[in-house]
DNA sequence: CTCCAGGGGGCCA
DNA sequence: TGGCCCCATGGA
């Protein structure tokens, strides 16, 4: 089972190369983008994003303080906020969502806070959030605190179902997929739990639509 | 017109 | 846990 999991991998990678994953300047926006993301296509959460940006409430890099454009989210409010992310959909619910997290962000001293937790707690915080479910939770960090947590979406369970792999329970799946990469260094699997989560999203979009399973030029279809 | 996208919460059994 | 409904915009 894991050696098909290492498999998923390997031709995916070799098919599509590096994804170049998570598109964003900074971390916050990343996490930002983590949340407007949630059942939205990506080129609404570059609006909603850009919106953002021109409002100032976005950093243009890590170079900045993050913590001054939390508070600058939480100064704002809701209205102002949902406004501006209208692009991305569920604006009522997801402008309460950032507001939420903006204010755990501060209270918890920033990035500089949030890293002296280790991941289990960490992870734990985040979950505990409204708004920020499993997904979310392990997209947050991965690809904005580095951690070697694998994201599992919907797209990986489709592709997991068609490989006779399981596909059911969040952390069944998350499990399996990072006791698959045990042997490998902590930077290392970081990386590849980065590329693999990009990877399936990508042939998913190819390949895998709902109404769409696996065609036979998926890259995939060799492993059958 | 319908379907769906890089989900999550609430409710119910 | 597992199923269902709601949330909302914009592209295909």
């Amino acid at each position: 089972m894991e050696e098909r999991v290492r498999q998923l991998f390997r031709v995916l990678f070799e098919h599509y190369g590096p994804q170049k994953w998570w598109p964003g300047k900074s971390r916050l926006e990343i996490i930002v983008g983590a949340i407007l993301t949630q059942n939205t296509a990506w080129k609404n959460v570059e609006r909603a994003i850009e919106n953002l940006r021109n409002a100032g409430f976005l950093p243009s890099s890590d170079d900045e303080d993050a913590l001054y454009y939390a508070r600058k989210f939480l100064r704002a409010g809701e209205e102002v906020i949902r406004e501006l992310i209208k692009p991305a959909g569920f604006f009522n619910q997801k402008s309460r969502y950032l507001l939420n997290f903006m204010e755990f962000f501060v209270e918890a001293g920033g990035f500089e806070g949030l890293e002296r937790l280790d991941t289990d707690t960490l992870r734990k915080r985040l979950l505990s959030l409204r708004g920020i479910g499993h997904e979310t939770a392990d997209s947050i960090l991965l690809y904005a605190f580095g951690k070697p947590i694998f994201v599992v979406d919907a797209y990986t369970r489709r592709v997991f179902l068609r490989h006779g792999l399981p596909a059911n329970g969040y952390e069944e799946v998350r499990l399996l997929v990072e006791n698959s990469f045990r042997d490998k260094e902590e930077g290392e699997r970081v990386k590849i739990f980065n590329e693999f989560h990009a990877l399936l999203v990508r042939v998913g979009k190819d390949y895998c639509k709902k109404k769409n399973p696996l065609c036979a030029r998926c890259p995939l279809s060799t492993l059958l």
